[in-house]
DNA sequence: AGTATTTTTTGACAATTATCAAAAGAATCC
DNA sequence: GGATTCTTTTGATAATTGTCAAAAAATACT
């Protein structure tokens, strides 16, 4: 089974025809570090789930490049106003290294959902997900301080810091880069 | 028409029997201001929908109040990482002021996921819609200074300046109470 | 109205983080 | 291998926000 069917069946287990329904709108693309994924100011039209490498959704603000967030393999990256909204965003997604990822359509994935309740459900559930990840990351933004983030990143995801730039890392964590090397000098 | 299921048709359409089904499971409560919908560490089996008043989600963070959520007429409130996953959370919901609210059971909506699929694409949409919001809000949260996001409530709620307090305001917006006061002199 | 309680503001100071600039260290490319 | 570029660290200083304490203002209570 391919790596994307093998996430889905995290969530809930589809009939055979679904299965078929939603492998055939998918598609594994390998693709270069730097590629751009989803362009802001454009209706994000592709959901995609990361098999092999690493992606940062990025925007701008006042002109400096804000990381947004940062995944790697078994994780989906989407603009999620965009896609779910229809409607342009300022997030960008680039690829930091060279990836294999499954392209998920906006316009097939929706025909999928009023067509197969079990496709609806996984869309429930994978929504579910996402919010509760957003919700987790939320707290650690709302009142934990930046060193505290740092010392849960260093848990949760030690394998970003070899892999991201700092200026990343920090951007991801709401501090500039500056604060967060002396936060690490010190621990 | 009852206030809830008119929110819930600004998602989708049910099916008349999907309605009915909905409506059995649901009920309106009339309850004080004071009173905790919601109780930290208990799994949360109940999402509310705030057809009148007002409620607060909050926790503790080092023998501090720190207020998470505001939600008046029109919101749904709920402990998402508890509702959705099952698991005690730290978050407390309280009325501040007297309510009429609409009391959604966990296991019921489950079966009726199962059982309609308009009503598992309601959930899918109730999900996105829940998403796209957090996500808002963390962006302002991420990159936005205090006296941005003040001025950004100021515009989209204000109403809820007037109704709640001011400590609670600030902690919303991860600030203290002190410097949201200075942020209000100055502007 | 007058007292008690809660909420908001103000002051002084400390802690945290940002900003700007430059140096040091790594990685990449002919 | 040396030059170039990118990344990380360090230093000096400014800006922002937090903390603690107390005063002022608003609200609720009898």
């Amino acid at each position: 089974m391919n790596p994307f069917l093998q996430y889905i069946n995290n969530f809930t287990t589809l009939s055979a025809e679904s299965q078929n329904a939603l492998s055939a709108i998918v598609a594994q693309l390998e693709l270069p570090k730097g590629e751009t994924l989803i362009r802001q100011d454009v209706i994000c039209e592709h959901a995609y789930f990361i098999e092999k490498g690493l992606a940062r959704t990025y925007y701008y603000k006042d002109g400096r490049a804000v990381t947004d967030w940062l995944g790697a393999e078994g994780d989906v990256v989407v603009s999620i106003v965009s896609f779910l909204m229809r409607q342009p965003d300022r997030r960008n997604v680039e690829l930091l290294e060279n990836s294999i990822v499954w392209k998920i359509p906006f316009y097939e994935l929706e025909i999928l959902y009023a067509k197969h309740h079990d496709i609806e459900r996984l869309g429930r559930l994978l929504m579910s997900h996402g919010l509760v990840m957003l919700q987790q990351r939320f707290d650690d933004l709302h009142f934990a301080t930046a060193s505290e983030r740092y010392q849960k990143l260093l848990k949760t995801k030690p394998s970003l810091l070899q892999r991201v730039p700092l200026g990343m890392i920090a951007s991801y964590l709401g501090i500039t880069q500056e604060t967060l090397s002396r936060i690490r000098a010190q621990a």
